[in-house]
DNA sequence: TCATATTGCAATTTATATTTGACATTTAGC
DNA sequence: GCTAAATGTCAAATATAAATTGCAATATGA
């Protein structure tokens, strides 16, 4: 599909603003902690149901946790 | 992962709203009918840079187009 | 210094999103 | 009724998200 667009997230913002370790956001999504990692790091593309778990979790709306590359 | 959860959204409404068919929709989007077709009936959970390429051609916000089973 | 927690990274495996191609069903217009 | 467009759905293949394991690097505190 898609593999062109770049996706952007301010998770590890939102993160660290709660006060939790990767560990512990991964284990509040029920993901690994290379999971968050490589979602801080934009390597790649989430499916929808952990980016709203993580918008769940980190009490941010989607759109300030996703936006794409030219967005916003 | 999180397998149990369900993603609802408005896909569907918004496509027509805009007078897309399926077919018109994935092209703008990149995608196969199918897949939009499998999205629309909730069978799965897409990945963030397709929900994000459909919330720009359908213009909503991604809070507005998709939520978690028991959110909102 | 030593020990531990945290994060980064890479290879491999597993689960699943997405494609492809095909055929059935529905819907709307003639 | 017929026809064609739009949609539903299925099976098989491919692409990639996510898990797993392991190890290195960095930070932090005793």
């Amino acid at each position: 599909m898609n593999s062109e667009h770049i996706v952007h997230n301010r998770i590890k913002i939102a993160r660290v603003e709660k006060g939790y370790t990767q560990q512990e956001l991964a284990d509040l999504v029920e993901v690994t902690r290379q999971t968050i990692g490589l979602i801080e790091s934009e390597k790649y593309n989430p499916t929808i149901v952990l980016c709203l778990s993580l918008s769940q979790v980190l009490d941010k709306r989607l759109d300030e946790l996703f936006w794409l590359e030219g967005g916003k």
